[in-house]
Order: structure tokens, then C-alpha cells, then sequence
RNA sequence: GCCGAUGUAGCUCAGCUGGCUAGAGCAGCUGAUUUGUAAUCAGCAGGUCGUGGGUUCGAGUCCCUCCAUCGGCUCCA
């Protein structure tokens, strides 16, 4: 006999061999019938394994992560069939559950492969899952593991075995396919009902670059036709929460090929937007005693060299701009952090006078390649909303808190709740990636780990994504499709002190070298500006919609009201247009809707004899007459409840 | 940069297997109408069918090049 003990606390006695199926049976066979997989001791395992030992048993249905994934990894064990069918003699390498649904990475050696081909393998997949063949795992050694794959000359798997230890390796097997797998399968293909394969895309073995670039095919699947359905019209209304179309239709930005592809040009509407945006940190960074500084869009190349990026990105940058006579180079800035250390070496600096915080709106370049480029998210021109600290190695951990608080005002103010932080740590294997000592990235790496600590963030720590100077935090965000991108980012670096021999002079009478902290609450303008767009789908908080009231006229016998009434707005800061067009009120209302203009306010007869107006809320309807005096401060008091200042 | 897809009027789209002067709705312009809470009516104008080349008696349609865009991969100072 063995005790499993059951997520809600209950421990149950059963025959040794007993699988978490028969113990699902044992609670309720409804409950059973929905059990798709089940984790045991905190591993995955399958349904129908038999367990020995007295442990833990959680058992899944569709609703859990845990059973999405076993039901998406099994959806790519069945592609791979369909492929193997479809395509004889192809190279299956690996094929995993993601966030929403799975992929599965093929070598079609000779093959090829088009989005046209997808209805047919889906087909095909449907037809094998319909076959109810059940999932079975079996133990292999690692040399018959070997000569199976050997023999079908298959050197992606061959080298996965070679990686994993005798013993552990197993396979699984349904109808006539067989796949190495670690397992985590539903009980049968059966419950696969509806199957749909998104796109076809190159992804590299191994994701590196210099390996051969395999064919990665990303599918969904569900348990119902229904959900599936659901699903695709979840994508369709994401879809239009695209800052590329809102940007558009909302006369935000715009891009042109003859300037350029990934150089964003900022129309009148988003400019504006922006210089808000800008002020709103602005203020908050005064309070937090920044600086604000401007430095050139271009320095010499000899700039780049003595930081270490020309070195590090000078072959993916923008080309040295060449002077004719003088034999100079320059470079576009990538970044504004070497200007920000010349300024602070403008002068001497006691102990007393750090820190110093230099805060600049940048505009920096960067030649992003062309098939990484994104809408604003990813430009080879932004502006970063960066600042620079130079403060002393004590003052670190409180400069460092600062920072977080003011990333976290300014993601609170935009409403941002739902971001995550990650640290990035360097890889400790790879010390040719990153320049400065080895007790220096330990310095910064304990420093921001405590900060991030002491300021309750959840974060999650990755080895290997820190800059080469430092390591970071970094805030992210998620857009409309559910992809994850770095808005804010704090990054300590010691190594750019040490490179431009920055020094102040301390309380003992000897120069010591500051410690410098990148920071970026936006992280770029374009970026977040995207985020935001898609986000709130276009509806911006008040304070920063472009225009905040449109004023409706009845008929073109109002116009002269309603330019009263325009100049009483425009008297109390309030951004307001008027339609004086000949149109009915019914086109007027419905345009001025879709242009999701907050309100609307319409003038004729009663209005004007009233010395009133009819307001109209976007989305909400008619909320009654009322002088522009009362209408003023209702919209007065709805941005202020929305903009808290900084406290410092 | 790599894999796959897309590119017809300012916008959204039609144009079947190659065959008259390339169509529609919205936006625009002109006129009528002077309007009470999500589309008033009529007329007009607007396109080197992304670019360059090729096949053909004939190309928006077939083939190739390049450009741009979209979904991924790699990259992201």
C-alpha cells in the first residue's frame, strides 16, 4: 500500500502500482473523465503511470496550466505524425508546449513547405486524433536510444541523447509514431477535437544562429470546436488594438520609405501626445533632483571606442560619418551614456556634491536588422528617457530604491499594473561577453538584487541577458498578442566610470571612482508610447488624449456659440475642436465616437439660449445639459484623480 | 540577416483558370439640405495595380530581381 496525498490535504491509502487515473476514478468518475494529466512529487507524469511510492498527486483537467501544456505537447506529437505522413522522410527535432498552444522545429530536408500546405496537415492531424490511439511512455537505454535515431540518420535527437544520462531517457509512443520525450501527455489523441496551425516560420536548431535553420510550424488545439473559435476571435479583436493601425487612424506617427524603414515620423497629434508624456517625467524627475542636460545627436568615434561599444556593436551600428579633409570619424549616438560621463568629467566633484543626476530626452540610433523591426516597438531611431547617476559606491542601494520608486509612479500613473521584472545577471561561463572585473559585477549584481528585494518586487532572475557593462532590471510590459517587451530598465554599471577614469574627491582627501546608474523609466518614447496604444486601445487617459472635446454644432447657425464656448475651454487648458461641418448630428456624433474623443459637447438652439451645452460621453451616452463653467471643472477633476504628482 | 506570407485609389476591399477604356464602399471636392444624440441626398474627381525585368498576340493576373510590410527565428548597447 501506498499514501498519496491529494492537493486538498487528504491523504488516501492505495495499492502499490496504482495510476492517477484509478485515483481520479476513486474521487468522482465526472472528475475523472476530465483528467488530462497529473503531477506527482512535483513531477509531471503521465496518466496512466503507475506509481510506487507514498507522495504528492495533483491532477490536472483542460482548465489548469499544467493541463494545457501536457495537451499542447501531446497536439505537437500528433503534428509530428501528420508531418512524418505527409512527408516521408523528414527530421523531427523538437516540439514543446508554449504559452498558448505548441510548435513543433522539422528538418524537411529536400521538402518544402507552404501555408498553403497547412489545411492538409491540420486535416490530417484531426484524422489521427479521431483515432483515440492512447499516449504509452517506455523506458529506454541510452544506446538503443542512439541506434533508433542512428539509424533514421537523425543527428538533432542523436545529439539531444548524447546530452541526457543513461537511464533517465525515455520515449513515447501512440498509434505507429514514436518520439523521444520526457512525457507529460493527455491519456489519448481523442481529446483533441480542434486544430489549428498559425504559421510556418525559420527558426535555428538549437536557436543559434551558425546551425542550420529548421522549419518551425506554430499550432493551437483545443478540446472543443468552440474554444477554438473563441480563440481566433480573441486574435482578431487584439488585432485592432495594433498600435500600427491605431497610430494611423488616430494620426499619431506615420513611416515613409523614402525616409526610411524603422524611422518613425511623429505627426502634429503624436508629437504632442509625446511632449506630454515628457513633462508628466519631467516634473516627477525635478522632484527627484535631476538635472536635465542635451548633448548632440553624433560624437567621435574615439567616444565609442573608450566606452567599449564601437568595439562590442561598431559592426551593426550605423556606418562612421567621414569628414573630407580632416581625417575624422563620427558615429550617430546609440546611446547618450559616454556624452553624460564626458559632462560629468567637466569638472571636479567632491563627495559632497554626488550625486549627480543628468537626465536628457536621447534620441539614439541603431541599425536593428531589417526583419527585427516593429511597428514603433522596434525603430532604428527612438528617443530614450534616459538619465545618468554618478553617485558614490554607499549611495548605490538608495539611488538604486529611488530609481524603482520612480519607474514604479510612473508605470502606476499609466495604469501598468500588471508588468514584470526581471534581473539580468551575466553568464558566469561566458566572461569574453561582458568587459570590467569580476568583483565589480558582483558589487552591482548584490545591489540590485537587494533593491529589488526591499522594494517587494516579484522578479525573476536570468543568467546571461545583462548588458556587457552590467547587469539590469528591467520592467516589462505586455502587448495587445500577449508578447512581453522591456519598457522601464535600471542598470548599474561600474565599468563606464572606470573607462573614462571619472573620480571625485572624498572625505579621506584621495579620488575615488563613482558608481554610475543607466535608467529609463519609459525606457524609449516609441515604445511605450506603443504599449500604451494598444493597451488602452487608443482611449488615453485625459490628460494625454489629443484632443479631449469636440464641440458638435446642430447646424452651421450655431458656429459662433460654439466658438464662445470653444475660447472658454481653450481659457481653462482644455484641448477642444469644433465641427462646424454640414452634416447631420447623427454623422457628427458617430465620427467623433470612432475618433474616441472623450467628449462631445453639442450646441443649437437650447444651448445657445441656455448659455449651456449638452455634453456626450465616449462610449457612455448623454450625461445632460450644464454651463462650460461646470463642464470644465468636471473634466478638471477627472485629470486630476488621475495624475498623482511624485513623492520623493 | 534568415524562414514563410502579403503588396490594386488616402482607408477597407473586389477583380474567376491571362482577354474591351481596372471596380465598390468610406474619406475628398461641388451642389442641395440646416439638421437634437452612432451614417441626409445627388453629382464629380481620384489608380504607371509596390519597383525593375522577363514570358506572351495580350499581364493587376504567370516567372525572376529588388523594395516595403506582416508572423516567427537570431539580435536588442
Amino acid at each position: 500500500m501506498i499514501a498519496i496525498t491529494l492537493p486538498d490535504g487528504n491523504v488516501k491509502q492505495f495499492e502499490t502500482g496504482i495510476t492517477p487515473m484509478e485515483v481520479a476514478k476513486s474521487i468522482s468518475e465526472g472528475f475523472a473523465r476530465n483528467v488530462i494529466s497529473a503531477s506527482f512529487n512535483d513531477e509531471t507524469v503521465e496518466v496512466y503511470s503507475q506509481l510506487t511510492k507514498d507522495g504528492n498527486l495533483v491532477l490536472y483537467t483542460w482548465k489548469d496550466d499544467k493541463g494545457k501544456q501536457a495537451f499542447w505537447h501531446s497536439s505537437a506529437h500528433i503534428l509530428a505524425q501528420a508531418l512524418e505522413e505527409l512527408f516521408p522522410g523528414i527530421k523531427l527535432t523538437i516540439g514543446p508546449a508554449i504559452e498558448n498552444g505548441f510548435y513543433y522545429d522539422i528538418d524537411l530536408m529536400e521538402n518544402t513547405l507552404s501555408e498553403k500546405d497547412l489545411k492538409s496537415i491540420e486535416d490530417k492531424m484531426l484524422e489521427i486524433a479521431r483515432g483515440k490511439h492512447e499516449f504509452t511512455k517506455r523506458k529506454s537505454s541510452k544506446t538503443e536510444a542512439l541506434n533508433f535515431y542512428k539509424k533514421q540518420k537523425n543527428e538533432y535527437k542523436v545529439e539531444l541523447i548524447e546530452n541526457l544520462e543513461d537511464g533517465t531517457i525515455t520515449f513515447c509512443d501512440h498509434d505507429t509514431f514514436t518520439d523521444l520525450c520526457r512525457g507529460g501527455h493527455i491519456p489519448n489523441t481523442g481529446i483533441v477535437k480542434a486544430v489549428k496551425l498559425m504559421s510556418i516560420a525559420g527558426a535555428y536548431w538549437r536557436g543559434d544562429e551558425n546551425n542550420k535553420q529548421l522549419t518551425r510550424i506554430y499550432g493551437i488545439s483545443f478540446p472543443k470546436q468552440k474554444e477554438l473559435n473563441e480563440y481566433l476571435e480573441l486574435i482578431e479583436e487584439a488585432k485592432k488594438r495594433d498600435h500600427r493601425k491605431l497610430g494611423k487612424e488616430l494620426e499619431l506617427f506615420t513611416f515613409s520609405k523614402k525616409v526610411g524603414q524603422g524611422l518613425p515620423l511623429w505627426l502634429p497629434k503624436g508629437a504632442a501626445l509625446r511632449e506630454r508624456l515628457e513633462n508628466f517625467l519631467k516634473k516627477a524627475q525635478k522632484k527627484a533632483g535631476y538635472d536635465m542636460v542635451i548633448t548632440p545627436h553624433i560624437g567621435l568615434k574615439e567616444l565609442y571606442v573608450t566606452s567599449g561599444h564601437y568595439a562590442k556593436y561598431g559592426k551593426d551600428s550605423f556606418q562612421p560619418i567621414k569628414t573630407p579633409n580632416n581625417d575624422e570619424e563620427f558615429l550617430l549616438k546609440p546611446m547618450n551614456c559616454p556624452h553624460h560621463c564626458e559632462i560629468f568629467k567637466s569638472k571636479p566633484w567632491s563627495y559632497k556634491d554626488l550625486p549627480q543626476r543628468y537626465a536628457e530626452f536621447g534620441t539614439v540610433y541603431r541599425y536593428e536588422q531589417s526583419g527585427e523591426l516593429h511597428g514603433l516597438i522596434r525603430v532604428r531611431s527612438f528617443t530614450q528617457d534616459d538619465a545618468h547617476i554618478f553617485c558614490t559606491p554607499e549611495q548605490l542601494d538608495q539611488e538604486f530604491k529611488n530609481v524603482i520608486d520612480l519607474v514604479l509612479y510612473v508605470f502606476g500613473s499609466l495604469g501598468f499594473e500588471d508588468f514584470t521584472t526581471q534581473i539580468s545577471l551575466r553568464d558566469p561561463d561566458k566572461p569574453e561577453n561582458y568587459i570590467g572585473s569580476i568583483e565589480n559585477w558582483d558589487k552591482a549584481e548584490k545591489a540590485i538584487i537587494n533593491a529589488s528585494k526591499e522594494k517587494g518586487l516579484n522578479f525573476t532572475i536570468i543568467k546571461g541577458e545583462a548588458a556587457f557593462y552590467g547587469p539590469k532590471l528591467d520592467f516589462m510590459v505586455k502587448d495587445a498578442l500577449g508578447r512581453s517587451w522591456q519598457l522601464g530598465t535600471i542598470q548599474v554599471d561600474y565599468n563606464a566610470p572606470e573607462r573614462f577614469k571619472l573620480e571625485y574627491k572624498g572625505s579621506d582627501n584621495k579620488m575615488h571612482r563613482p558608481v554610475m546608474i543607466h535608467r529609463a523609466p519609459f525606457g524609449s518614447m516609441e515604445r511605450f508610447i506603443a504599449i500604451l496604444l494598444e493597451r488602452t486601445g487608443g482611449n488615453f487617459p485625459l490628460w494625454l488624449i489629443p484632443d479631449q472635446v469636440s464641440i458638435l454644432c446642430l447646424s452651421e447657425k450655431y458656429e459662433k456659440y460654439a466658438q464662445k464656448v470653444l475660447n472658454l475651454l481653450e481659457n481653462n487648458e482644455i484641448r477642444a475642436l469644433v465641427d462646424n461641418r454640414n452634416e447631420t448630428i447623427g454623422k457628427k456624433i458617430r465620427e467623433t465616437e470612432m475618433k474616441k474623443i472623450p467628449y462631445m459637447l453639442i450646441v443649437g438652439k437650447q444651448e445657445e439660449k441656455n448659455d449651456t451645452v449638452s455634453v456626450r460621453k465616449h462610449g457612455k451616452g448623454d450625461i445632460g445639459e450644464m454651463t462650460v463653467e461646470e463642464f470644465s471643472q468636471l473634466i478638471n477633476k477627472e485629470i486630476e484623480t488621475n495624475t498623482k504628482e511624485f513623492d520623493v
